[in-house]
RNA sequence: AGGGGCGUCGCCAAGUGGUAAGGCAGCGGGUUUUGAUCCCGCCAUUCGUAGGUUCGAGUCCUUCCGCCCCUGCCA
């Protein structure tokens, strides 16, 4: 990169396109370079109401990619002004997940909660200046006064009360001498505003609920809008990025910042939030998916949670490079899932370590291979990387291949083994199949085959070379193991696009739990956090909730590309 | 009396008045002890629409069309 003295350094350098700047960095760089600001601060603001999902990374990989590339900082805020919705095992998760991305965040992990005093004193600033007032009107009156999208609201009745009055409502409400929901503190702002947020919004309400950080300190709880921006002051947050839908709230947003005495005057930026087909990205429909047990937790493989992606063999590299790739645009769009489904298999095709396994297994009975011969054979761990090593896999008298690497007959297109033609078994032997022998239904249960002598890490001497190679686990030497497959969890592109129940487009095969699935033994050292290539399967980890010693069980993070699939269905 | 956004290849996305990047997917071909990877090639005479300004428009102006968000004491 500084290698000014090479001239094919410069050369290289003058010929890659470097990644065009997305709007956010050109405003960042903008304000860095005009001086605007001389160091950069985000957040990334969630709500503990739930488990990060594969939209939030974006918005992670944003607040956080943008402090580390423009030498900033980026906070972990909890947005934790509902304490009704809101809890500690959230709280966790949410933590988790950010660091298992690669991500810190600046010092300590900031709560809304921690200005809860300075907010309070913040909208008692408001009432003094006439500019809040405690409204008395209940939720359904209050939906009565503020009118339509198309027709202005009408002021409330308690819209003049004096300042005094309104001081010692407010301090009552704070005093926990109302009721919830019989009254509440708005801001004084225009009833007939088109932008039905400046409609003399609330900025606080009586919520008589335990508080996950504030205990029963506060039994009134600042809204969204009256937090968020002040907040955002408070901890010198320049940049304020959040998702397009709060762009209506932006002139609120500037409002309270306008007037009162914050330290500092953060920006509101808006982008488009992540939308991937095939899946539902929001926390209300993934906690029914938990709560009503259609899946397994919020950590089910099958989730796009963070925490599913993970347990499903989801790496932080493929995640943020796919978050990288999409862009960042105020446009709304539907990512197709093949594009994350390549971010996995790029990542992991180059640095996971290949191993076979069995998930079908059919005998084969290597005949004139001697029934107590054992050969331990090397094995490259990667077939491009030589820094991944070599194994050892133990070649025995008989063997297991997959089901569907076996027919009677096939056509020339078929490239695995053929009753009287040879396939190479993987890092061993080419073998030739002599006899299929079935059971009384006609099922095959066994393969009778020869090794080919000579064809360790060589080709035929007769020159007949099998046209391809299949993997195989020793029958005698092997690892038992369950597998899971998942595929996606709904059938429909679009599950919860408008009027339909994302319900009913369930994919109702999407786990397969293979039992009797026959690993080759090196995959006992395993450990949850590794990734495997199954070769000419897929990719594949340990599950974190179910495996054990006794009984290993992988998940398959995804399979491999496969035209023969593809082409074998037309 | 409505307001705020967004429309460039099947999908994502550059483009900031000078003659349509790139990625994913797809399609051909090559290499290969993974039907994987890798490599090579193909893939928008046109930017929602209709006008206008200009020597020149995806970029500027106007018209119309389409989609998204906003009427929680949620965030």
């Amino acid at each position: 990169m500084s290698d000014n003295h090479s001239p094919i350094a410069s050369n290289d350098t003058a010929d890659v396109k470097a990644k065009p700047l997305h709007f956010i960095q050109q405003i960042i760089r903008k304000d860095l370079e005009q001086g605007v600001h001389s160091k950069i601060a985000t957040r990334f603001p969630p709500e503990p109401n739930g488990y990060l999902h594969i939209g939030h990374a974006k918005s992670i990989c944003l607040n956080f990619g943008m402090a580390e590339e423009f030498g900033g900082i980026c906070n972990l805020r909890f947005d934790d002004t509902n304490p009704e919705k809101e809890n500690e095992e959230f709280v966790n998760s949410i933590m988790e997940d950010v660091k298992w991305l690669g991500f810190q965040w600046d010092g300590k992990v900031k709560y809304t909660s921690d200005y809860f005093d300075q907010l309070y004193a913040w909208a008692i600033h408001l009432i003094k200046n006439g500019l809040a007032f405690v409204c008395d009107l209940n939720a359904e009156q209050m939906r009565e006064y503020r009118g339509t999208l198309v027709e202005p609201g009408k002021n409330s009745p308690y819209r003049e009360r004096t300042v005094e009055e309104n001081l010692a409502l407010f301090e009552k409400m704070r005093a926990g001498e109302f009721e919830e929901g019989s009254c509440s503190l708005r801001a004084k702002i225009d009833m007939s505003s088109p932008n039905i947020n400046l409609r003399d919004p609330i900025i606080y309400r009586i919520k008589k609920a335990h508080h996950h950080q504030t205990g029963d300190k506060w039994c009134i709880y600042p809204s969204y809008d009256f937090a968020h921006g002040q907040s955002d002051a408070i901890e010198g947050i320049t940049h304020s990025i959040c998702t397009l839908e709060f762009e209506d709230h932006k002139p609120l947003y500037d409002w309270f910042i306008q007037h009162l005495p914050v330290p500092a005057i953060p920006r509101q930026y808006e982008f488009a939030r992540l939308n991937i087909n095939y899946a539902v990205t929001s926390k209300r429909k993934l906690k029914q998916l938990v709560d009503e047990g259609y899946v397994d937790g919020w950590n089910d493989p099958r989730m796009p949670t963070i925490s599913g992606m993970r347990r499903r063999g989801f790496t932080p590299a493929s995640l943020r490079n796919f978050c990288e790739r999409i862009g960042v645009t105020r446009s709304d769009g539907v990512v197709d899932v093949g594009m994350l489904e390549f971010c996995v298999r790029d990542d992991l095709d180059k640095n996971a370590p290949r191993a076979m396994c069995v998930l079908r297994p059919l005998k084969v009975t290597l005949t004139n291979y001697p029934a107590d011969k054992v050969e331990i054979l090397t094995v490259h761990n990667h077939p491009n990387r030589d820094d991944l090593g070599d194994r050892a896999i133990p070649f025995t008298h008989t063997v297991f291949i997959e089901q569907e690497d076996f027919r009677e007959e096939a056509n020339k297109k078929y490239k695995r083994l053929v009753l009287g033609k040879r396939v190479r078994l993987r890092g061993a032997y080419v073998i030739e199949a002599d006899e299929a022998i079935k059971d009384a239904t006609g099922n095959i249960i066994e393969i009778r085959a020869r090794i080919i002598e000579g064809t360790l890490g060589k080709d035929p001497e007769d020159g007949v070379k099998p046209k391809g190679v299949i993997h195989w686990v020793s029958a005698t030497q092997h690892l038992d193991c369950e597998v899971r497959l998942y595929d996606r969890l709904f059938n429909d592109e679009a599950p919860d696009a408008g009027g339909k129940n994302f319900l009913d487009a369930m994919n109702p095969n999407n786990l397969e739990i293979l039992q009797g699935c026959k690993a080759e033994i090196s995959l006992g050292n395993s450990i949850v956090g590794n990734n495997f290539q199954f070769e000419r399967q897929g990719y594949f980890c340990l599950d974190s909730k179910y495996s054990t010693v006794e009984k290993p069980v992988f998940n398959r993070t995804i399979s491999l590309k496969d035209s023969f699939g593809k082409e074998e269905q037309e």
